[in-house]
DNA sequence: ACCTATTTATAAGG
DNA sequence: TCCTTATAAATAGGT
């Protein structure tokens, strides 16, 4: 596979010989490897080069695998049946648990609408009425969020609000006793809304502080659904 | 190395897994082949399927280069510290193949509206989402199957109209005639029907043929939507 | 060890 | 499983 293709016979060459030796390898075991990820096999490779030298790749390990192929070849040299006693024989517990996975994928990749194929007209209903009720379930849970937030906020703005009242009350009765200590108070008062602005009047002031708790929301939610564009503020 | 890059991961298709797994099993023995001839090397590899079926390759013998393995093994690493390995590696597999199925289930009780406790506000949008799109795929496939029954329901009552006109219209003519042989014909003309009754009007023959026909098709889809039932039959 | 023209392997789709 | 085809990967020969 290469600048030129080869016969596949051995390559006379030594040095050439052993470089081939050392690609192949490589891309044999990667092979190898590739193969017991993708499709889940236990594979053993077992290597001697020319001179002797072991070189080896296993997705479990070596003896494990060499254990396993004893008993495959002690037994006899029947294929169904045995394949089924050494597979139980083994790892019964792994097998039927990667099995339990493979169920659950299906399912979730048909609650996502996909490998439809096989399923029966009763089974479809059935899908439906499943995501139907999912969807409303969670379009509940959502609301109910939603909603929880806008009480927590309109208790938070009546809050502000009656903050702002009584501060306002307490500057103007500072301001008529003509005290000179209106910059502490001025600092007080713009603190819990998180703005470091000039002094403002208290309505504009709760206006600020919703904008504020409003944006946090909606950077969270940052695909809202109409329903929460649908429910108004109101104090 | 095809039409797509793929990850090396398992293949959750079980039927591309398979498929792959054909594959890739004759390219790595074709590639061991090729290595041992190539370089003289000595190369043995064993494949066990995720189903237990063993796949084997040898340059020489299974058996005189795993013997050739044992030596080697023996001089270097031995057996008591090894199998502990192995089942620590078993072990680690059990329990991260059981975090995969709890971790499954959860998405999967969360698709149904359940358990959605600790979602953020984003997550529950993009489960809704999911929600929307599966239900939407689903509901595709199952218009998709009722339009195609409703097709094949109208062309088989459109034959049956036109079989019943042409043996309606052979019986008058027998009629007509005033032949004995009665009987035969009535038998003809019952039979393409399913029915065992009496002999009746081609009219009450294409209601009779359509009844049991429809009814077939709602016992299949036995808790059938709205769709369903909104669709006209009109020949 | 790196480069790259070429051969091979193979993923997806019948 | 086999066929086809577009594309990814492996690698032979050279540096």
């Amino acid at each position: 596979m290469a600048r030129e293709k080869i016969e596949i016979k051995k390559i006379e060459k030594r040095a050439a010989r052993h470089v081939t030796f050392s690609k192949r390898r490589g891309g044999l075991i990667k092979k190898a490897r590739e193969l017991s990820i993708l499709c889940e096999a236990d594979v053993g490779l077992i290597i001697f080069s020319a001179t002797g030298k072991l070189f080896q790749y296993c997705s479990s390990s070596m003896k494990m695998i060499l254990e396993k192929y004893q008993k495959y070849s002690n037994t006899t040299i029947n294929n169904e049946q045995f394949s089924r006693e050494s597979m139980q024989l083994e790892n019964q517990e792994v097998i039927r648990i990667r099995q339990e996975i493979e169920d659950l994928n299906r399912t979730l990749r048909q609650m996502h609408g996909k490998e439809l194929e096989g399923l029966t007209m009763a089974e479809l209903q059935q899908l439906e009425n499943k995501l139907e009720m999912g969807l409303h379930r969670v379009r509940s849970r959502k609301d109910e969020r939603l909603l929880k937030e806008i009480y927590e906020l309109q208790k938070q703005g009546i809050q502000f609000m009656e903050e702002n009242v009584k501060l306002h009350r307490q500057l103007n009765e500072m301001q008529s006793c003509h005290v000179e200590n209106n910059n502490a108070e001025e600092a007080l008062f713009i603190e819990p809304l998180e703005t470091h602005d000039h002094p403002q009047s208290s309505e504009s002031t709760i206006c600020t502080a919703y904008n504020f708790t409003l944006h946090k929301a909606s950077v969270v939610d940052n695909e809202a659904s109409d329903t929460s564009l649908q429910l108004g503020l109101s104090i």
